[in-house]
DNA sequence: GTCTATACCGAGATAGAC
DNA sequence: GTCTATCTCGGTATAGAC
């Protein structure tokens, strides 16, 4: 992220940063789109073993058996690798909850679904994760939660969340901004999960489950009709602060993908 | 952060953290001491000008009259003088709250004393902050707020919240978890700050006032006798889960420094 | 359009002479 | 305690082969 001459331009980060997923939809899948895809894996395989810090751009461009510049051409940084990788994590967390949400009807068994299967994904992972975690506080980075440029995760996430909801029985008001919570809880749980040296990151799993039976419990409260204006303080205040997305923005990446 | 050669040595990042306040206290200033003030001060400033990725060691040095190599000397890395300005900001704060905290009486106001006291002192170096928050998700760093290196930050924020809470009326389940719960939304906030653009962050102070009122009706209902079996729930998650510092690590700083 | 080879830059950090 | 020289790294740039 340090070196390099003259200025950065992150703007220009991204060559191309449609993943193989989508292009095998498109017309044909060119020479380039499997060099990409080669790079990309070798690239994950090597981070697992070294970390992100220890592994070279020249390594990853060695182990794919191609210059440094042909590894560029094609990943603009180190990091463009990185979010490839979370696109892949929250494509994958979509594919397994199409089938995991619908047999279970109850709405904890559905949230606990979400949240545990997100972990399972991870699982092997954390050190990547802690690599994105760097970003988050950097509202001028690409990589940033806030930044425009990780939009579509963002939103993809909180649909997720949205869909856990489903048709359960809540408030208007409180519905609008539930999504959002369960998502910012989401990642209170993948920020202890990435510091969780318990084997199998049982104590992630335990934590999940204990935070969604008080989650529960402070539901059945706040649904009630006493708890109106307090419920209406709450999204006033997240209101002006602009901590709401609107929610037609607020879609799986899925989606998104087919409708190219 | 990236570049360097062979293995990082975290370990060894803090050559001498000890603060030139603490440093008068003692037997004699050496011209070392002297040395490392210079490079501190003319860092920061350059810090504020150029923001911490635009400012080089090489420009550091040179600010300071000196060659690349002594500044290392003093400093192991970019990150550790920015840690130093961490701890004079915890410093200026308990400070600041000597003073606060004694006038007033309500805790709601105490409160607003405590989160608004901080963002005032972080006005200008919203930047640095940003730099900071790069490792928190990394938990092998030093820097990390998580890490036995910078406990020392963590508990003294935390014992502050202990002092705003003073003896406002609370159960004992309730009083042993609030400081952190505090100083967890008090996270909240700076993260929020450092994204926020608004002329004199007036929506971050804004988002403060809002949170705090919240807080308040929150309180008065967890207060009640009703509420214990949901209290003991919360806390026994927390220990679970690890998240319970025990109250004893929490002190100021300050106290720390006069104990020497 | 895809890729190699290579030279170059400036960054952070280190070793060892003085 | 300080400096010079040097290392590795990430990234840029370019010329040219296929």
């Amino acid at each position: 992220m340090t070196g390099g001459g003259v200025k950065r331009h992150y703007l220009n980060m991204f060559k191309d940063m449609r993943r193989p997923e989508v292009l095998k939809n498109e017309k044909r899948i060119t020479k380039g789109d499997l060099t990409r895809d080669r790079i990309f894996t070798v690239a994950l395989n090597l981070f697992r073993e070294k970390g992100f810090e220890g592994t070279t751009m020249r390594e990853v461009a060695a182990a794919a058996n191609m210059s440094l510049g042909a590894a560029y051409y094609y990943f603009a940084s180190k990091e463009a690798i990185v979010l490839g990788y979370y696109e892949k994590v929250q494509e994958e967390h979509e594919l397994r909850l199409a089938k995991g949400l619908e047999t279970s009807k109850d709405f904890r068994e559905r949230l606990g679904v979400v949240m545990h299967s997100k972990l399972d994904i991870l699982k092997d992972d954390r050190g990547l994760m802690s690599a994105l975690f760097r970003f988050f506080g950097n509202p001028k980075h690409p990589l940033s939660i806030f930044a425009p440029e990780t939009r579509i995760f963002r939103s993809s996430a909180i649909a997720v969340m949205e869909q856990a909801i489903g048709d359960e029985k809540m408030p208007p008001d409180l519905r609008e901004i539930a999504p959002q919570l369960l998502w910012v809880m989401h990642l209170g749980f993948l920020f202890y999960f990435i510091y969780d040296e318990s084997p199998g990151q049982e104590k992630s799993h335990r934590l999940v489950d204990g935070a969604l039976d008080v989650v529960m419990n402070l539901l059945t409260v706040a649904r009630l009709a006493v708890m109106k204006p307090f419920r209406g303080k709450l999204i006033k205040l997240m209101k002006d602060a602009g901590l709401l997305i609107p929610r037609e923005e607020a879609r799986p990446m899925l989606a998104e993908a087919v409708e190219v």
